[in-house]
RNA sequence: GUGGGUGUAGCUCAGCUGGUUAGAGCGCCAGGUUGUGGCCCUGGAGGUCGUGGGUUCAAAUCCCAUCACUCACCCCA
């Protein structure tokens, strides 16, 4: 269909105007939730060390083993388009010492991250995440705030029909014993699981319970779920946590099979899930992180975080047939017949520089053809400039709704449309 | 990496079992109104039928390959 060349690579997309107005709009929500609940922005670079991700995601996860667009520069330096956000953040809070700032430090991001991925619906290889990480302090508290912000959001948005889902998923010094049980109770029957699960069995054992093969389940049914081999520690973050969520009237299920994919993971995950979505269902996930900040070689320091996805927000937007509020193109057009070019540029700038959005034609197309422009681009007024008005310095203005026009002296239109804008936006304000 | 589906105009799609110059709706441009939009009417521009090969007197249509897109698995936002 078209010449390769004028094609974006695999999995990634142009945010064309009509999609980037919805981006803007979000944006500007997303900032106004954040800064409310006390968080500031963070901009890290697109790629970093290999190993920042190598160390801080986990070896054996998926995206490091196979989905990272990792390159080397031409020093030899092995670099890695960041795939997530949170271990660029925590690389940023060790470089800069944060923790010898008061804690705990609350920041979020948003930007691309990098996956090489087979694209499917709400999936591609480049991708908007934005997030909000909360390090120094263990309490339960932020982990509800990781929750509620996204929800926040989604409210604010319109959103309905999302749903959250927690867990927990222990510590270092729970989670073992729960590994090793599932491990010596799986491996008599291994031979009767799937052949994905009998490969998790070894590498993470608690992916099993995620499984969704009919029959392997049956093998599945008798185990008991984490929440049975909790240390008292993590039981009691895990119930003020839910406490918290009940506070703050956030519904949610508890979801004992919810594991999450990276290793630096302890106690709270969670994932807000839309089924507007298709097959990848979370619009949202994240969890708590105590270890991973001693992991990448920094102090022992506690920390919470959670990321959601922009394009996936946009998809369950789209199925719940959401708009955007949508400014028009231009508040005023200026139409010319005859000679009159220079007038209408004279105006179209005068007004431009007293902040009214004005448009204009560049085709030399007819006054008709004019009024059509004028009529798509969604004008409240238009300002007809004739020849032999021009020469008495009057042109016409015309109110697109009603259709109701009258003559104005050309020097005098820039404050005469300013006045009427200003009268219809009070108007709209009150209503 | 594995499996399914689909590639015809800018967009959404017709084109049956192969048969002249490949169509519709929407959009775009122009005109109907030589100085006035929305509705309506008329006309116009725009297509290597994804690409390459094969079968055939003849291929958008059948076969093969390839590429792209798409959905799903794995995994994740």
């Amino acid at each position: 269909m078209l010449n390769l060349l004028a094609k974006t690579p695999r999995g990634t997309e142009d945010v064309l105007p009509k999609k980037s107005r919805i981006w803007r709009y979000i944006e500007g929500q997303l900032a106004d939730v954040f800064q409310l609940f006390g968080y500031e922005e963070i901009r890290t670079p697109i790629f970093e060390e290999t190993e920042l991700f190598q160390r801080g995601i986990g070896e054996s996860t998926d995206i490091v083993e196979k989905e990272m667009y990792t390159f080397t520069d031409r020093a030899g330096r092995s670099l890695t388009l960041r795939p997530e956000g949170t271990a660029p953040v925590v690389r940023a809070y060790l470089q800069h010492k944060l923790y010898g700032e008061p804690q705990p430090v609350k920041l979020y991001y948003i930007g691309p991250m990098f996956r090489y991925e087979r694209p499917q619906a709400g999936r591609s290889r480049q991708f908007h995440q934005f997030g909000a990480e909360a390090l120094g302090t263990q309490d339960p508290a932020v982990d509800a705030e990781m929750i509620a912000i996204p929800m926040e959001l989604f409210r604010r948005l319109g959103l309905a029909g999302v749903e959250v889902q927690i867990n927990s998923i222990g510590c270092p010094r729970c989670r073992p014993g729960y590994r090793a049980y599932l491990i010596e109770t799986l491996r008599p029957s291994i031979g009767e699981m799937c052949a994905d699960c009998q490969r998790r069995l070894e590498r993470n054992p608690m992916r099993v319970l995620d499984c969704k093969d009919e029959s392997c389940n049956r093998v599945k049914e008798d185990l008991k779920p984490i929440l049975d081999f909790l240390c008292p520690e993590c039981k009691d973050h895990f119930q003020a946590v839910q406490d918290y969520l009940q506070l703050l009237e956030i519904p949610y299920v508890i979801n004992r099979h919810l594991v999450r994919g990276f290793d630096y993971y302890t106690k709270t995950v969670f994932e807000i899930v839309h089924s507007g979505l298709g097959a990848q269902s979370a619009v949202a996930g994240g969890g708590r992180y105590d270890g991973l900040i001693e992991e990448v070689g920094g102090p022992s320091v506690p920390a919470v975080g959670f990321a959601a996805g922009m394009e996936r927000l946009m998809l369950t937007l789209e199925a719940a047939g959401w708009e955007p509020p949508i400014k028009s193109g231009a508040e005023v057009y200026v139409a010319g017949a005859g000679e009159t070019r220079r007038t209408v540029v004279d105006i179209v700038f005068r007004l431009r520089r007293a902040g009214i959005a004005a448009e204009m034609d560049y085709l030399d197309k007819s006054l008709r053809a004019q009024m059509k422009a004028a009529n798509r681009l969604n004008a409240v007024w238009t300002v007809i400039v004739g020849e032999d008005e021009a020469a008495k310095n009057l042109a016409v203005v015309r109110h697109m709704e009603s259709g109701r026009q009258e003559e104005v002296p050309i020097d005098t239109i820039t404050d005469w449309l300013k006045e009427q804008l200003a009268a219809r936006s009070c108007r709209g304000a009150e209503e």
